[in-house]
DNA sequence: GTATAATGCGAACATGTGTTCGTGTCAATC
DNA sequence: GATTGACACGAACACATGTTCGCATTATAC
């Protein structure tokens, strides 16, 4: 893909900028105007050039109905996640969607260079308890997990241990055909377990601590 | 101030999430089609009220001139907070204006609801080394730190050891003319230092830690 | 040169969208 | 019962705004 012409670049700092200063985006005559250009139809065409490198969105046969691709989510620099439950040792993970409706789910932000790809299946919980202390995580803060059920060697992941019932937050490397969970602190030692004897639930994203 | 009617009230939470789902406001039609109003007028004439109370305001005359107040600025519901240094055990922590200019600071947001005082005072440096893993704090953490100099008991705190020239992260008891610093895991033993040997720096507020 | 694609122009056109006006309903007040 | 103010209605109006079309201009390739 070609780079932007220079006027395509210019269109789209001003609509940038436009949306800074106002909550509605500027018209094809804003851009116009601003940009000294004789004629509605030359900003149009270089909309339809920018929609077509998927740099901006346009709603047709709508006032102002231009969205820059990326600027909503990145409104906030931010991406919302849900906190959906709690974690424990005792206990499995709740899953997104477990909780419906019934219950409002606590909400947190999270800056988006902690959340990778936008934010998209990421869950927050609440630790309980203490029994991970060995992967520096303590009671009552959030561990952002993303959801998967796979995960590569030397991630650390939350996994559900069948036999035991038991919910751990490990890092993960597959020796054969069993796995081997270590914790976080080096002077503790790794739990081995059959491969089938370990759910993969999430990938440790992000742990968020708030003191007091 | 009376409180607004019931339309009203429908009428400023469709703008809201109207904003929420696109990044242009809705026109008049819209919100009369939304809440099944039979003319633009009505709404025309509830926009009108809702104006007179400061609740929108609106640019006559132009598509979709409606905006919310108030809705710009907690658009974030974050704060900016300085990453301005690191923390490490062998020296001291750097202070907010101590980097001018030269180099960039590095700068994460953080959700409001973990800022107190909307973020004043906060600043963030970057754990370096593993000395503060009893406080739960590993390698390449931020903390995020309020800027001040005396504390209450309890409190974890971020000290510089006058004597040691060290820089620590602990509960902080005043006992008498000593003060205890006392470790997040309750396994290890607490140092007793004299009071005019330890330097508060600031008072942990929150902990980030972004997993890879 | 000629062809072709990218870009720009200006003017009309069609529709989206805010505004206004006359009127109607209903409850509270006198 | 008459008055008043808050709220609602529907239709017409005026202007704001996106769209389209025929026609230049320019650069590049053949």
């Amino acid at each position: 893909m070609r780079k932007l012409s220079e006027r395509q670049q210019a269109i789209l700092d001003y609509i940038s900028s436009f949306l800074d200063d106002n909550d509605y985006p500027p018209t094809i005559r804003d851009i116009q105007h601003e940009l000294g250009i004789s004629s509605t139809s030359v900003v149009d065409y270089n909309l339809k050039v920018l929609e077509e490198r998927l740099c901006i969105r346009r709603n047709r046969n709508i006032s102002r109905g231009i969205e820059i691709v990326g600027r909503n989510a990145s409104r906030g620099a931010t991406v919302e996640i849900q906190v959906i439950g709690s974690i424990a040792a005792g206990q499995p993970i709740p899953f997104p969607g477990q909780l419906e409706g019934s219950e409002q789910a606590e909400v947190i932000e999270l800056s988006r260079e902690l959340a990778p790809d936008g934010g998209a299946n990421l869950f927050g919980l609440r630790v309980r308890g203490h029994s991970m202390v060995d992967a520096l995580i303590g009671d009552g803060d959030i561990v952002i997990l993303k959801r998967q059920e796979t995960c590569e060697n030397g991630e650390t992941v939350a996994v559900w241990l069948e036999a035991e019932e038991e919910t751990t937050l490990k890092k993960f490397y597959l020796e054969g055909d069993q796995v081997r969970l270590q914790p976080q602190n080096v002077t503790m030692d790794p739990i081995y377990s059959p491969a089938d004897n370990v759910r993969v639930q999430g990938k440790l994203v992000s742990v968020v601590r708030s003191v007091n």
